[in-house]
DNA sequence: CTGAAAGCGCTTACAG
DNA sequence: CTGAAAGCGCTTACAG
């Protein structure tokens, strides 16, 4: 692959003067740009950004590292993330936890050891390990969700809780006493502060209301057994919340093979906002995160880190939407 | 961040002893191996890949380009190539076209100018320009499926026709007669290979058999005209078949809407396998692609014409399923 | 078994 | 306005 050198020797001018008309620096005569830059076009330069990246002591790329990809809101969000890395000549360095914290430090390693210019981390459930090596190794990191406070790091939040008032709100207004929340993670503090909204809910609207939690695993089968149970029992829910799109696909599953029925026998409602959410019948209501803006503010937030390291840290708190659709209706409880 | 002098440094060794200790090279003795090792771990040392592929001419990063993550068969395929990239300490680095050949072709030579050592590449509708990029500058790479015939590269490719064979058999043996193929991109020459197929087999099942096709673009609106405009004419089908995702949820929206019922007006049979596929009434029948295997082999490909750059150029033909669910049921027409 | 030196491909003060 | 030289952080022949 041809280097500058190979520009320099065929315009006939030196290293340096050919490095200058490369990065568009002032101070070189018309005739030998315009020779520079021909020649460089002639064999096909391309700058090796190594070589350039081990000089400038940056490389222009961001590195991203998220869960998993195969959720509609972490790749949407990826998604946002690609189209803001266009503009600036910036390069995105993406890698997958798979929610294991061992790997997500792992790969953030690798991406300090390839030298990004700085990290958009959305966390697994134990960050710590990551975000000591982040802190310890000067990294400029922004942190997406899942943590509410960490003074060392600019924070992207999401209203988790504002959220879950105005859920609780739609369904107690319909009539709902009996509402059972699933979740994945229960002790995400993001999660923690969902389930102290409803539980505070429940307790302040008195008696008669009431509020269960199914936590999930990997396996589906002990959701189906556990919804089974909930579903058979004498107070059961007239009202399920799911926490994530796999836990929403999941029960709902679940739910038709238990042939109950939607919304007549329960309301459901969905956070985040899967791709077929209007397609089944009946179409969710769901709390739809921003993810157009959770990008673009973890990206200026990011940029700006890189720009002026000593700045006070910043935390932007985003609000999610409840779009309510034909999933919640009034309680027949 | 500490540098391998400083580890040399530390640990009273040169500079050379150090790097051989860090790369695991024999031939230092046991007492300074003990030595750098500590002094590395110490002082938290990790090495500049910057510096390291400059050096040695090689990155241990593939690139991967793909038009898009929100679909469900790329991202599987990228949550594969994630998991293959884990193990041999291989790092992915990978960059979205959208679809849009001139981005392809941007975010390919970005690739390159970081030198990665090979690129797996999910092309766009027109890639020529990327492929030129490619073979000019002898960037190891792999296709995955969308290109029959392409004697610079290595090729993953998906069995189509073979796919498009066994689907129009099952809705023939239900009595189907009139079939509606709904692509996205006609002149894909993966596409024109089904269209083939279904032309050929509606031709040799003689008259009476007939079927249509249906462009999709960027437009919702187009669609729903498009499919009333079939579903009403006197030849209306009675077999959908949709060519992705995205058109599968866009065509089960309008018939929906159009209070077409699925089966018993219409069966539909659908590409790729959506999260939500068996989760809308009635579960789809649909043509699974064998993702794990697809991102298996390109990776071994890609390795593999990585270590003999002059090997003869290869092809693997993987194979699609059919899986036959609720959404196809016998005509009624 | 160990160390000094060259070089990967750039950028960037520094003389001239 | 231009060129020679140093240096970013590594690896790797090459002497000793």
């Amino acid at each position: 692959m041809p280097t500058i050198r190979d520009v320099a020797l065929r315009a006939g001018v030196s290293l340096g003067t050919a490095s200058y008309v490369l990065n568009g620096r002032s101070g070189v005569s018309e005739r030998r740009r315009k020779l520079v830059l021909e020649a460089a076009r002639d064999i096909g330069y391309r700058p090796n950004q190594l070589a350039r990246g081990l000089r400038q002591q940056r490389t222009d790329v961001f590195g991203l590292c998220a869960p998993m990809i195969s959720s509609a809101y972490f790749s949407e969000l990826i998604e946002q993330f690609d189209a803001l890395s266009a503009e600036p000549a910036r390069h995105l360095m993406q890698v997958l936890s798979g929610g294991d914290s061992e790997r997500e430090y792992q790969r953030v390693e690798s991406l300090i050891s390839r030298r990004v210019d700085g990290i958009l981390l959305m966390p697994t459930i134990n960050p710590e390990r990551t975000l000591d090596l982040l802190a310890e190794n000067h990294v400029p990191a922004v942190i997406v969700d899942r943590i509410l406070d960490e003074p060392r790091f600019d924070l992207v939040l999401l209203d988790h809780a504002g959220a879950m008032r105005e859920v609780v709100r739609h369904l107690m207004d319909q009539g709902h006493r009996r509402i059972l929340f699933v979740v994945r993670h229960p002790d995400l503090v993001t999660t923690r502060a969902r389930i102290d909204v409803l539980n505070d809910a429940v307790a302040e609207a008195g008696s008669g209301f009431r509020a269960d939690i199914i936590v999930t695993t990997r396996e589906q089968e002990e959701l189906h057994d556990l919804l089974a149970a909930h579903l058979r029992g004498r107070s059961a829910p007239t009202a399920i919340v799911t926490s994530n799109s796999i836990n929403t696909l999941w029960t709902l599953r679940f739910l038709r093979s238990l042939e109950v029925r939607i919304p007549d026998d329960v309301s459901i409602v969905a956070y985040d906002e899967p791709g077929w959410g209007e397609l089944v019948a009946p179409p969710l209501t769901v709390v739809r995160q921003p993810t157009a803006r959770i990008a673009e503010a973890a990206w200026r937030l990011l940029t700006e880190r890189i720009a002026l390291p000593e700045a006070p840290r910043r935390r932007i708190m985003l609000s999610s939407e409840l779009v309510v659709r034909g999933s919640t209706a009034r309680s027949s409880g």
